[in-house]
DNA sequence: TGATGTTGTCCCGCAGAGCGGAACGGAGTT
DNA sequence: AACTCCGTTCCGCTCTGCGGGACAACATCA
């Protein structure tokens, strides 16, 4: 299939490279927020600019793309849409997590949100906004280095350790904030203190003047698989800290069990 | 690239084959709304085990498909998740519309529904919860043929004249109640109406013992991009249908001016 | 206005990617 | 042990999909 221009370091065969580039395009969309035309793409991924028109023309047949305001732009397409809002686990962990999710915001006023992990970052599942607007948090959707957050810590601190070490063997921490972890070690202490008490705070570690407590939700299995947090003004949070973290943690204990997760005998 | 089975009947050439398989894929999952394995989905598409093996694989690589509970077993991934979430016409759409719709259920106490339209299928894009649960809608991202509902009634009379002739072609009415409007006559006379008053209303005429009145919200462009709507138990919905007509016809308004859209002079 | 940059779209030949048939190994059933 | 199902792997033939390049439609200059 075409001269494979140079790369392809025999690596990952049996893969199918028009998916891949698929997939990439779709990417590219995502991250750009914006309508794309076929020549910003192309540059964007490297690829020529007939080969990036074909996968586009392709995709919006399918649906996953769509025209976009002006002829020749292209914008991510409802079906995306669709198939985004039907990831099962989410799907389940939504309808578990929401009434009680309304319930911590109206006891605590402040921003609730669910993250799960992927790699080293959090992605957020759920949002439900404080009357306090916050300017951080764009969207669900969104993501975080799992590091500046205290869903994040609670998520790392619930890996397998060979996984965790594994994971941040290729850690390239950012001093997001003065109060940021960017130690390893320091990090690993943290997560093994979170670990043992059962949730995490977060001080200013990801945005100035922001503080968040976070505790983690099981499955059915009994496995962590995302986690609740409150997240708002650090001074604001400073005066409710033990009673926010309290509510978060019978939070995460209560959509645990809807999720079918009976905690073990203590 | 292979045998081509049968089929291909010379069609729609300069279209990747295997993205083409790759958002079958998906949608079959989508569709399921469970995990899948390889050979029922060789079964459900009509492609060899192996193809489609090759196919999940790559998909599992990028992240739009993960592995389930069980291995070998397959659901939607979470990059699924974040693709959707950007889908940008609703990024803007979500921000205009959640808290105008908060307002509203609370004024009404029925739950709240934003669609756009697909076809003559409206999908659903937001969803707000009454207290008093109705079992029909599932989720964010659900499907329901157009003329069952008062939003889809908005969104069809929204269309050229020309392009609603063309899309009702092939339409293949369902009744699903004995006041579905089955007959294409029926039909245009209704949206002839809906446009010209400006709202729809839908009386059992998708499920039985549930009403619902609809409006149309108007990008920054004037065209019809979205419809709000409330929806409830048939019989609390008639004893306040005239508020309720006018709360939606006035929250569509407040979104659409939300949007950029400015009315026209009268 | 004509020159020169864009842009999206289309064409086409070559080669290697992707197709499906078939074989393999493991889990449950009978 | 002889089934049957599953997911996974192998492999050779073929036709798909690659990218270079041509083209028309605009925009933006002098």
């Amino acid at each position: 299939m075409g001269h494979m221009t140079l790369s392809a370091p025999a690596t990952d065969r049996a893969l199918l490279a028009s998916v891949r580039n698929a997939a990439r395009v779709l990417r590219a969309f995502s991250r750009a927020g914006q309508e794309l035309g076929i020549t910003e793409l192309s540059r964007q991924l490297g690829l020529g600019k007939s080969t990036v028109h074909r996968l586009v023309t392709t995709l919006a047949a399918e649906r996953l793309l769509e025209r976009g305001s002006t002829p020749g732009r292209y914008r991510l397409g409802l079906v995306l849409y669709e198939l985004g809002s039907n990831v099962t686990e989410h799907v389940d962990l939504h309808q578990a997590a929401l009434p009680v999710l309304t319930t911590l915001r109206h006891e605590t006023g402040e921003m609730v949100h669910v993250a799960v992990l992927d790699g080293l970052e959090v992605v957020y599942v759920e949002r439900l906004e404080s009357h306090n607007m916050l300017p951080i948090f764009r969207q669900v959707g969104h993501r975080l280095p799992a590091h500046w957050t205290s869903s994040g810590k609670v998520l790392l601190a619930a890996l397998p350790p060979d996984e965790l070490t594994r994971r941040l063997a290729d850690w390239r921490p950012v001093a997001q904030t003065p109060w940021t972890i960017t130690d390893k070690n320091r990090l690993l202490a943290e997560l093994a203190a979170v670990a043992k008490r059962g949730w995490a705070q977060n001080n200013e570690e990801g945005h100035l003047g922001i503080a968040s407590v976070g505790a983690p939700i099981r499955g059915r299995d009994g496995k962590v698989m995302a986690a609740v947090s409150v997240v708002g003004d650090s001074a604001r949070m400073r005066t409710m800290m033990r009673r926010a973290t309290s509510l978060v943690v019978e939070s995460a204990r209560v959509i645990s069990r809807r999720l079918g997760y009976s905690s073990p005998p203590a």
